[in-house]
RNA sequence: GGAGGGUUGGCCGAGUGGUUGAUGGCGCCGGUUUUGAAAACCGGUGUAGGGGUUCACCUCUACCGUGGGUUCAAAUCCUACACCCUCCGCCA
């Protein structure tokens, strides 16, 4: 959610961005409903008031135990007409809040401006293409060659895009999951939290997932949960409708979860493989931060996420989402992608986003300032990082000429020393 | 699934129809005292929205889990729902 305040005294600015996120939020007639609604509510407050002025009259002679009927009846036409005008109100109350759960985030000033991903930044690259003697293969071959997945029975259980990991694959999920937290937890000084795998509409909406995400969430209606497409959604939930003390900022949260997309509207892509499934293993990470600081912390976290990687020695790059690419609800976002030299491409891992306060407003998260007033707290988030896609890196970047796979050394501690897979 | 209890300000906790935005305590801020700190004492301290003088001031409105209702008037009465706690049952 943005300020209004926003829209009415730069509607041109919110009109940009809303156009620069593809989005197609109807900032005219927001405003013409905002004026509309003030218009009303003056008239109306001023009748409450009237009556309120009136009711402590009525209290004060009823006390003198003298007569108060000719008040009572002047009120019950004052009343009348509160009435009608606060019911004429309501409707444009929430035909306005509708709207405005439609309204993106401004994007940050650095952020370039571009209809899609082909607008996006390149910001770093680390390490190089590994060259191969041999045609190194996809991850799908390899991980069907060792018995690392079985696509035919995951299909049978729960449908196409789910992954059924056997043997050593379950194993590297798990050493890979954690590696991650440990690395969190120990070095970055993130809280470990494990929590429910579903939230309610409260939650979704808070996170930005709702109402324009509806379609790509699983729902269970019988009890009015979805299931976490990601462990922001609880992560950043935890404070909601809360007012922080300054001292707890900055707040580090991590998690593995299951993450379950439906991934509507992208039938027939990346069908095969780990790439594209309905339900992926994730480590994420999440901040709360002082307003001030979070252009810094967002930084830190996109450092955190890279330390993954550079740890396990995989070739990777950062780019830096233009205003056409980034989520609704971000100001600023990087992306990691590593590279699967099977597939030939490159695969996003990690999306690092500040999202300021617009989280925060929509899900009522603030602090007390040093000036000692209640302000917004600024929310943050990436994923530190995401699992089926990590595997398909390591396999492919560390696959053998004769079909095995030597997996980075500092996994054997999370592997019981297994660092080798053979058929 | 059955029975009962609860939900009040940053926190704890009073309050069952008429200056109750809400006693009190804690916390926080300012002051006195002190070489300094602590303690003690004094004072201040909610959020959101609207309107005006315009970032420090004034004013109006709303807010005591959420939504409806009764009433001139509701934290207080009625009603539906959500959540929390306790006990019993069932189950990992």
């Amino acid at each position: 959610m943005i300020d209004i305040n926003l829209i009415r005294t730069q509607p041109e600015l919110v009109k940009a961005a809303v156009k620069n996120k593809n989005e197609k939020a109807d900032i005219s007639r927001i405003l013409q409903l905002d004026q509309q609604y003030r218009d009303v509510l003056k008239e109306v407050e001023a009748l409450r008031s009237q009556k309120n002025t009136a009711s402590e009259e009525i209290g004060r002679l009823k006390k003198e135990k003298k007569d108060a009927s000719e008040i009572l009846a002047k009120m019950k036409s004052i009343a009348e007409r509160q009435k009608t005008l606060e019911n004429s109100l309501e409707p444009i109350k929430t035909s306005l809040d509708e709207l405005l759960k439609w309204v993106p985030n401004i994007p940050d000033n650095d952020v370039p401006a571009g209809p899609d991903a082909s607008g996006n930044q390149l910001v770093k690259t680390y390490g190089e293409k590994k060259v191969f003697d041999f045609a190194p293969k996809p991850h799908y071959d390899i991980a069907e060659n060792l018995g690392l997945a079985d696509f035919k029975r995951a299909a049978k259980i729960a449908g196409a895009s789910f992954i059924l990991f056997t043997g050593h694959g379950a194993m590297l999920e798990r050493a890979l999951i954690n590696f991650m937290l440990d690395l969190h937890v120990h070095q970055h000084k993130y809280t470990e939290i494990s929590p429910p795998y579903l939230a309610n509409p409260a939650c979704m909406f808070g996170t930005g997932q709702l109402p324009k995400l509806e379609e790509d969430m699983y729902k269970i209606p019988k009890d009015e949960f979805y299931l976490n497409p990601t462990a922001e959604v609880p992560l950043t939930n935890i404070h909601r409708d809360e007012i922080l003390d300054l001292n707890q900022l900055p707040i580090y949260y991590t998690a593995y979860t299951a993450c379950f997309r439906r991934e509507a509207g992208a039938y027939g892509k990346d069908t095969r493989g780990f790439v594209r499934v309905h339900q992926f293993d994730k480590v994420e990470l999440v901040k709360f931060a002082h307003p001030e600081k979070s252009a810094e912390e967002h930084e830190k976290l996109l450092a955190d996420a890279e330390e993954v990687l550079q740890m396990l020695g995989l070739h990777y790059r950062v780019v830096k989402l233009c205003t056409g690419d980034m989520s609704f609800a971000s100001a600023k976002t990087y992306d990691i992608e590593l590279w699967a030299p099977g597939m030939d491409r490159w695969l996003e891992v990690s999306s690092c986003s500040n999202f300021r306060d617009f989280q925060a407003r929509r899900a009522n998260i603030r602090f007390r300032d040093q000036d000692g007033k209640v302000k917004f707290a600024h929310t943050l988030n990436g994923s530190g990082v995401a699992l089926p896609r990590l595997v398909i890196a390591i396999l492919e970047n560390c696959q053998q000429k004769d079909g095995s796979v030597k997996l980075p050394e500092l996994l054997a501690p999370y592997t019981n020393g297994i660092i080798e897979f053979k058929s």
